[in-house]
DNA sequence: CGCTGAAATGTGAACGCAAACATGCGGGGT
DNA sequence: ACCCCGCATGTTTGCGTTCACATTTCAGCG
């Protein structure tokens, strides 16, 4: 027989009923030690692996909880997912990973709640950056847990981010504080939540000092469009200081910098945000906000947990601080009077 | 009732059969269309989605396919996770991935293994560019097809990986071209297959143009270790082309090299690996050998897909190859002679 | 007008497991 | 000696679906 062995046959092989395999499999008690070494073996020599499916099928319960994630291939989101994933399995949990594709973000996100809520998830993480999220959240039924990542609050669901208000603020404030008259802000793309966040606390660092805020410029999350529009920033004089949406973008910026002869940080300060790894080695190396993703993932798996326990959604959130890294491209803007 | 509803709910409501229901469903023939409309409207109604667990359970077949993955937060890895995830949608396949945490890699992958034999994955991904994959693997049952991406070959299932050995001659030659006597290489982590190809692609090109290979140095995959190896090439004048293990370790390098003086390219010229989006970015731009992830992604499936409706294992295997982007940071070595 | 057969629909079982309930067995208290 | 109780184990039922088969309906034809 080459079929995939069942629960009964294992009991068969260690001459007892099924049920007493299914309770040493699910560690009840009122199993003689030997009886239970007897249909472990049996399992072993079997090479039994019990059905998840049936076992879901049964209990009513699974413990699967999903991810719906985009952009996995930016830092931010696979930080969290893998982080997520670590506090699954830590939790006992098992993960579904939902990769949303890049060309219809409603309609793939639809498609894969739907897969999760079929496949009986117990809960729902929604890396949830942009507002594509929002409508397939919808589908969820209402008795099943969600997360989101980055959410907003007026979809009144459990939530955590970054403060990306605070980074903002943080961020612009550095720059300030070094005696610039004012900061300029390439901003990430707008559909995003956490750019629009970080842009509002720009403004709000720039009012507070009284500076007024220059014209913005929008980068998406790349290099390329940091480049682009770094290379307008370079043709402004008046521009020294330069608050980019995440530290690739500022890769960008601080290249055409570059190219035009502006120094980083003598003549231009620059500041991004994320903290990926390798920020830290840029040439000059980048002064940035961190943004502590993991922590993101890990807080976003235990207030899922929470709410598992609980039976019910709630509406509690988390905020993540984040921090400023000092390093090598904010400096004083340069002495233009020349005193 | 707040229960979920269940097919027959459905039924009750059209006023049919659950079968009914069922072909409706599954798309099968002779379903009046009156009939049809109206169970599709108790379905709206009810807000019915069927229990996947019951359907796999039944019919014994699962359209999942199981991705086992780690480093997921590395570019190649994630790039690749994403890839997969795309094809797996356009195929109608739902996809499980379990990201495997760093700690200890052998365990979590097993746990992962289980959990996905367990779901009734109907086959597996193993992103495998480390050894500790190919212990796991033996966990599958025989019945369920495997493909591996960067396994190795004498694992003896489908495999598919960029074809590194190429990549490293590729590098190497690149820099030998330019006049360089030698080339020195920056190694990634030897636990890793591709690393541990792209050295004797390295060892390769070098002795088939009849130069002595220098002492190889050992980073891991992070901008922080090659900053490391970096210092130390800096201080040996005879260096004057270095082949990386990847970008970001190139861009340590790069930054060690500058610390010291050494200006890139014209005292010495490097080489990247893998091409990352912000490579082009780094000051100066990089010269490096691209890795076509998203199509190793995009092979591997299809190549499941493959293994799926042929019902068994095979063992056939795909190599993507690797093609050079030139940039700036390769050029002549510098005129020691002085002619 | 009744017969044939395909289309439309219904019925019962099975998938593999866990939960609830039932049974057998032995030991301690009175 | 009796009963009761708790432990170890077995039996039955049901989870929600699909599959194989049974039944009904109805059109077409001799």
């Amino acid at each position: 027989m080459s079929r995939r062995p069942v629960m009964s046959d294992v009991a068969a092989r260690a001459g007892v009923s099924h049920q007493t395999v299914s309770r040493v499999l699910n560690g009840h008690p009122h199993v003689s030690p030997t009886t239970r070494t007897r249909v472990l073996a049996a399992i072993a020599e079997l090479g039994y692996r019990r059905n998840l499916s049936a076992r879901v099928l049964a209990t009513g319960r699974s413990n699967v909880v999903g991810v719906v994630a985009q952009n996995t291939t930016l830092y931010g989101p696979s930080s969290m997912v893998q982080a997520i994933g670590e506090a699954a399995l830590g939790a006992d949990l098992s993960l579904t990973v939902g990769h949303v594709a890049g060309y219809d973000a409603t309609a793939a996100s639809r498609r894969i709640v739907e897969r999760l809520v079929q496949q009986g998830a117990a809960g729902l993480v929604f890396i949830a950056p942009v507002d594509a999220a929002a409508e397939a959240m919808r589908l969820v039924p209402p008795g099943v847990p969600i997360v989101t990542v980055d959410g907003l609050p007026e979809w009144n669901v459990t939530n955590v981010s970054v403060d990306q208000f605070a980074g903002g603020r943080l961020a612009t404030e550095h720059l300030l504080k070094h005696g610039h008259r004012t900061v300029w802000h390439v901003a990430g793309p707008e559909q995003w939540h956490g750019s629009r966040a970080r842009e509002a606390g720009w403004r709000s660092a720039l009012a507070e000092a009284g500076a007024q805020a220059p014209p913005m410029l929008r980068a998406g999350w790349s290099a390329a469009s940091g480049y682009q529009c770094g290379r307008m920033l370079a043709r402004i004089p008046d521009c020294t200081a330069v608050f980019a949406a995440n530290d690739h973008v500022a890769l960008g910026v601080m290249r055409a910098l570059a190219e035009q002869g502006r120094r980083v940080p003598q003549d231009v300060s620059l500041i991004g945000f994320d903290d990926v790894p390798e920020a830290a080695y840029f040439h000059p190396a980048l002064t940035t906000v961190r943004q502590e993703f993991a922590d993101v993932g890990r807080q976003a798996l235990r207030l899922l947990l929470d709410q598992l326990v609980a039976g019910s959604r709630t509406e509690t959130s988390a905020l993540v601080e984040p921090a400023l890294v000092d390093r090598d491209t904010v400096a004083r803007p340069p002495d233009r009077s020349g005193s």
